[in-house]
DNA sequence: AGAGATCGTATTGTATGCGATTATTGAAGA
DNA sequence: TCTTCAATAATCGCATACAATACGATCTCT
């Protein structure tokens, strides 16, 4: 009796292990997932471990190399720009949709929200970037529509990969204001406002988080972590 | 030698083949799906099939309960309009995205594409169905967007099955002009207009699929061919 | 010493097996 | 005849077993 759950359950709590450990960055981009490893680590077979792999290589946090195996997905900027572009066109939708629709109870629950992020902000913790990201997430679910809130998790959880690799440290990636901002238009019934809010909303996300041309931009910058690491001395 | 192919292809030929079936009715909306058959007939494991049931399920082609094992989704009218909602607000950056941005070459494979569509007009066979989804699908590549492209195919295919189980007899789904006047806005480099036009277009075919009330208009409808199967006489 | 071949090990892809859950059949009782 | 319940058969969830491939180390030959 280790612990048998419902069925089905097992499958979905190694699924969502994975994924957290990949968004939280226990297992970095890149990194190698080998099956019996990880299930051994996790109490199950290679089974459920892979057909976990297959659902996060559908959603595109990780990578499925035949017969070389899966490793944490390391998006390139094209790609990256790509997750963003649709992530924009999926929640200005997001926006319209809510528009003057939001009950009374939503709009507070969105408000408390923001209040928490605020708190939250100053610290650096994963706490601020996670509370972000919720945001987003809790205005897909006031849509009701299962599909686009599907699709809005899962372009949340790529960009916060993304942000992982190409983000500046921490550029505590929404900011507060915005978020202010976005939830009085929507309060408003202003549709296109609302839409235009959140389209800019998130373009500055990307430029604050300097997903502009960067990338390979120095050489040096990425050799040096390794440098010091072999006691070397960069000129 | 039966035919042994690559690693994880046959595995993706399942799922293909299932994906098919369904779209193409092969298999109906709400059938039950056993593993060992399936697999028997399609000489593959009962590892393989599930696999390809995981994916399908996530893509909103199958039902996957618990201990109960997977059969051809049936959606309701709700999850059809979710559906459908996305697909717009999808299909509409599609439009966006490729306004004025058309090579003369892209420009002249849809042409040619619409004159397909034109000749196989009339024959309400199948083939004038899948020429109408496959212009959509040529849209969302031409964006060079993988992502959109990938949810793009995902509601198309939802929708094949969605107009399977609501849709008129065959309503003959897109309007070739209306792909024409696109094609013409796309050109011309008018986003705001593209973006209409898709809009209208795709708000058009949900009309004339009869994605309105109907649904359970009436169970004499949906008896009669069954009594008619059994010799019985409806009044 | 270095380049290349060869063998062993690790890891993946797929099939099969076992226990558990659910569906089905048939018989007994009302 | 209809219901109820039990036994059996079918099916699923998951682990394990086996085959194929890729990776790495040793060994050889120049």
């Amino acid at each position: 009796m280790t612990e048998s759950r419902a069925p089905g359950l097992r499958a979905q709590s190694v699924y969502r292990a994975l994924r957290r450990a990949i968004i939280e960055q226990a297992l970095k981009p890149g990194m190698k997932l080998p099956e019996d490893t990880i299930g051994e680590q996790l109490g199950v077979s290679r089974t459920l471990v892979r057909e976990a792999f297959g659902r996060l290589a559908i959603e595109g946090l990780v990578e499925l190399k035949p017969n070389k195996g899966a490793s944490v997905a390391y998006p390139t900027l094209e790609e990256a720009r790509d997750v963003f572009d649709v992530r924009r066109g999926l929640e200005r939708q997001v926006a319209e949709s809510l528009a003057g629709r939001l009950t009374a109870a939503q709009a507070a629950e969105l408000e408390e929200h923001v209040r928490l992020e605020e708190r939250a902000h100053g610290q650096d913790g994963p706490e601020s970037i996670r509370l972000a990201g919720e945001f987003h997430i809790k205005l897909a679910e006031m849509t009701g529509n299962a599909l686009l809130l599907r699709y809005v998790q899962e372009v949340s959880s790529r960009c916060s990969l993304i942000l992982a690799i190409y983000g500046r440290p921490h550029s505590s990636d929404c900011a507060v204001s915005e978020h202010r901002q976005l939830i009085e238009a929507l309060r408003s019934g202003d549709g296109a406002r609302a839409a235009s809010l959140m389209d800019h909303h998130l373009q500055a996300v990307v430029t604050r988080a300097l997903l502009t041309p960067r990338g390979e931009r120095d050489i040096r910058d990425l050799l040096a972590p390794y440098a010091l690491s072999e006691g070397l001395n960069p000129s």
